[in-house]
RNA sequence: GGGCAUGUAGUUCAGUGGUAGAACGCUACGUUGACAUCGUAGAGGUUGCAAGUUCGAUCCUUGCCAUGCCCACCA
């Protein structure tokens, strides 16, 4: 017996762990070419589960599911990113807590370190991915430090090194001074704060000077010249002469640049190649002098006044500003809004930092990748998407891959004596090769420090993750993957990398549709975060209502391009939706609805059972298109409707019509029916709602008699439509129930009250159709009995609709009044739908322009309206 | 500065060149047989504003307004 009320603390653990021992999410072999494949966008090793997650894997996993059931070979691939930075950064906080630090350690240590830590909390992420439901074949699951990815990853980099793609430059890179590291143009957010602009007087002799505007001050020390616009008249004169900087009395050139804005600041611009993009350009074209002044850790180094050496440039800044108002240098501050670069990671100030760096060629890349989108080799949905896509990648400028960390893939580039450089996958190939230059043995090498950017190993993820480059079947089978279910967020990051990547290392595409979805925001629309305080966490939703009502809820919000509004109120309500599907099945149980139908279908007689069959097969071919579309809110909303509104509100109640009557033929097939199609619903949902659907397909015997569990049964007999007029007619008996329903409420006659009706007046086929179905009829609209038109009672009275005409004879005194004014109020509705009617069909371009279908049903919306109008106003004469 | 989205019921969102839909919330009422985590009925709309195309626009076009996001730059 199934327990009264579904507690998905008990089931869902149970479930998971009989699919795991199982090994029902490896994929089942077939042998024809459909195959479904989906990489897991790897979360951080060190992570754990945010409500982008559980949008982000629920959308993968219903897909999984969806096309396992439909007998696709299925592989959806599980494994962690080391995300580099992000762990060491975790490992360096944990060692602070015991005073440690990874100077201390060394690197060796520190990577011990750090691997205990993997060991130790690697599996969190993986277990919560558990919890959702998440069916990864996690036999398979991979990890981006581990042997074979390494390998994967320094293969690929010799490849480009070879190919003279990836190359080393001393250049100006964001530097971000609290890791200690470069980083990527991408890894740089611009905020907008309240600064300041100085002006600064940079003297010729005791008299005369020039002035210039900065926000930073504390570059003067690094200076190399001052630029003014050849065609500003105010400084023309001043062009090729010495200015000195203050504080130092150094001596630089003004020089004539179009980069200097006579309308920006005063016109004349300091010049500070070392420490700034533009001028770093502009002393490239006048061979500037490139002036460093800091240290890695963003403190001034030797080359400033000794003063300030030492010290953070953000508190030397305030030191020199005062030491320039006293040295009469300063002349005047504006405060102004202005956009300064921190690091995402950090969140620091990133200074712009003369350092010798590893860089991609993306350029090169890029083409193809380009050309694949716009070949439709790859798609993307939410279409938009491919603008901003190619957008970037037009655009694109050289990737810094190396990063001064030591959590990643070093770079595999060993240094003989005099820095003669020697790539080789393995320290024992570099050996050789160098003794094979210097001509001796063991001659002295050191690998580069470096290590690669996370998002180079990620890159390589979607078949590096598959075997690469080993001929793996997985590789060869499932490769390129079918879908791509990523935010937007990493759009640049990851999805156009893995595209340039793919389509480098593998000639082909890594997926063949991109599916991005939204952000998860709270329920005003505010962005999820700690500070805010109001942060879901998926997984207190999930003890509280279930995985499944959680990703329900989340499905049915994800529509393409918005983002997804989470509010509790809204899980709630998909758990009762789990709960009424739960009191389905002991319905279900209770009658013995149990039984397989697919072979007798065609013996199917009463029109009941032939409409719910056909609404399902609808129903069912409706979420086949949504799904293929990527619209899951759609087809969520397909199969709760028909759940809810079709199958428990009319079907359910017509059946215990049936169940409670003598007739066992009736009965039999309907128990049939019943049981049948709450089978396919339950395969239907499955993908939604995995949990709760095995657990019923289980204990209703479903997987006894399918001989499969619910997670992989794939004997889907095709059924089709029954054709048959008649069976429509369900939905007019259901109106007819309404009807007689609302009546009763205007009437306030209490919705218990059984009433008599007469249906003479209805067209013959209407009457004998409710004739055949009066048993389900009668229950659903509390009508006790049919009487004949010629009757006459007080308590009589007539209903229209849509040109049917009945009569209901209500057996207390009613009161006609509200029903009165009802009546008035639906004339003046009817007699302005008239007029608009009327009207149209007036106009003469109307009819010879609009196509006739629609003129015709114009007309029969007209002929429908005058019809139903007679009849209200025969009603209210009547009773008046 | 450049670009991309989004404005529809109280709220969150669908949708359609031909009489505007759902869920949640709200109101009233409860028919013994799965379910009160329920059922039945109902109220609720100038589809952001303006112009254009069209026989007809919420839908297509343009402009404007509002909101969000991305990219670039800012001495």
């Amino acid at each position: 017996m199934l327990e009264d009320n579904y507690n998905h603390l008990e089931i869902e653990d149970k479930i998971y762990d009989f699919w795991e021992k199982e090994k029902l999410f490896q994929p089942k072999k077939n042998n024809n070419k459909n195959y479904f494949s989906i990489v897991i966008p790897p979360p951080n090793v060190t992570g754990s589960l945010h409500m982008g997650h559980a949008l982000n894997n629920s959308i993968q996993d219903l897909l999984v599911r969806f096309y396992r059931l439909k007998g696709y070979e299925t592989l959806w691939q599980p494994g962690t990113d080391h995300a580099g930075i992000a762990t060491e950064l975790v490992v360096e906080k944990k060692l602070k807590e015991k005073n440690l630090s990874k100077n201390i350690l060394g690197r060796e240590k520190f990577l011990k370190e750090v691997w205990e830590w993997k060991e130790h909390s690697g599996n969190l992420i993986i277990n919560q991915l558990k919890k959702l439901g998440s069916s990864c074949d996690w036999t398979q699951t991979r990890f981006t430090m581990d042997k074979d990815m390494s390998s994967a990853v320094i293969k690929v980099f010799l490849e480009l090194y070879n190919k003279k793609l990836i190359y080393k430059d001393l250049k100006l890179s964001n530097w971000d001074p609290v890791l200690k590291t470069a980083i990527s143009d991408l890894e740089v957010e611009q905020k907008e704060v309240n600064g300041k602009l100085y002006y600064i007087k940079y003297f010729f002799n005791k008299i005369d000077f020039i002035t210039i505007a900065t926000t930073r001050p504390e570059t003067v020390f690094a200076d190399s010249a001052i630029a003014v616009n050849p065609k500003d008249n105010r400084y023309k004169n001043l062009i090729n002469k010495f200015a000195k900087i203050p504080l130092i009395e150094k001596s630089i050139k003004i020089i004539a640049d179009n980069y200097a804005d006579p309308n920006h600041g005063s016109g004349a611009v300091k010049i500070t190649p070392a420490h700034d993009f533009n001028d770093y350009e502009v002393g490239i074209r006048h061979k500037l002098e490139k002036i460093n002044i800091l240290e890695p850790d963003g403190k001034l180094n030797n080359n400033c006044p000794k003063k300030y050496q030492g010290i953070d440039r953000l508190e030397a800044r305030k030191l020199i500003v005062e030491d320039l108002k006293l040295g009469d240098f300063l002349e005047k501050e504006e405060s102004i809004k202005h956009s300064v670069p921190y690091g995402d990671r950090s969140n620091s100030v990133i200074e712009p930092y003369l350092t010798e760096q590893w860089f991609l060629n993306v350029k090169k890349l890029s083409s193809d990748a380009l050309k694949a989108v716009k070949n439709k080799k790859t798609t993307f949905f939410p279409e938009t998407w491919t603008k901003t896509y190619n957008l970037w990648l037009k655009d694109i400028k050289p990737w810094c891959i190396s990063r001064q960390i030591w959590w990643g893939h070093q770079i595999p580039i060993w240094y003989g004596d005099n820095g003669k450089i020697f790539a080789a996958a393995n320290k024992e190939d570099a050996q050789k090769k160098a003794d094979k230059f210097y001509k001796k043995k063991n001659s002295y090498i050191k690998q580069d420090l470096n290590v690669l950017d996370t998002w180079f190993s990620s890159s390589l993820w979607p078949f590096a993750s598959l075997g690469w480059p080993n001929k793996t079947y997985n590789f060869k089978r499932f490769y390129k993957t079918s879908v791509l279910v990523t935010g937007f967020d990493i759009l640049f990051f990851w999805v156009a990398r893995m595209m340039m990547m793919g389509l480098f290392v593998t000639k082909k595409v890594p997926f063949d549709k991109v599916y991005i979805h939204a952000l998860v925001r709270d329920e005003h629309g505010q962005k999820m975060s700690k500070s805010k305080g109001n942060v879901i966490d998926p997984l207190e939703l999930i003890k509280k209502y279930g995985a499944d009502a959680l990703r329900f809820t989340l499905m049915s919000m994800a529509s393409p391009g918005r983002d997804v509004k989470l509010s509790e109120e809204r899980v709630k309500g998909y758990r009762n939706f789990l709960t009424k599907i739960w009191n389905v099945s002991k319905f279900c149980e209770l009658n013995n609805c149990n039984s397989n139908l697919e072979n007798s279908i065609n013996n199917v007689k009463l029109e009941v059972n032939q409409w719910i069959i056909n609404e399902y097969i609808q129903t069912r071919n409706n979420i086949d298109i949504h799904m293929q579309a990527f619209r899951f809110d759609e087809a969520s909303r397909e199969i709760y409707n028909f759940v809810w509104n079709t199958f428990c509100d009319w079907y359910l109640e017509f059946a215990k019509s049936i169940f409670y009557s003598n007739d066992q033929d009736k009965i039999k097939e309907t128990k049939k029916v019943f049981g049948f199609i709450f089978s396919k619903i339950l395969i239907s949902l499955h993908p939604f709602i995995p949990f709760v659907t095995e657990e019923l397909w289980n204990k209703l015997k479903f997987m006894d008699f399918f001989k499969s569990p619910l997670i992989n049964f794939t004997n889907n007999k095709e059924i089709k439509i029954i054709k048959n007029n008649n069976i429509q007619m369900i939905n007019w008996l259901i109106k007819i129930v309404g009807l007689i329903r609302s009546t009763k409420v205007i009437l306030q006659v209490s919705p218990g009250n059984f009433v008599d009706i007469c249906v003479d007046n209805l067209s013959k086929n209407k009457k004998d159709f409710l004739d055949r179905n009066f048993l389900i009829f009668k229950k659903a609209s509390r009508v006790e009995n049919l009487f004949k038109k010629d009757e006459k009672n007080e308590n009589i009275l007539s209903l229209y609709s849509e040109g049917d005409a009945i009569l209901i004879k209500f057996s207390t005194e009613i009161s006609l009044k509200e029903q009165i004014a009802k009546v008035k109020q639906k004339i003046d509705v009817i007699k302005n739908n008239i007029n608009i009617s009327k009207g149209k069909l007036a106009n003469k371009s109307f009819i010879n322009k609009a196509p006739k279908d629609i003129v015709d049903k114009e007309k029969d919306i007209l002929k429908n309206l005058v019809n139903d109008l007679n009849q209200l106003e025969s009603i209210i004469s009547i009773k008046n």
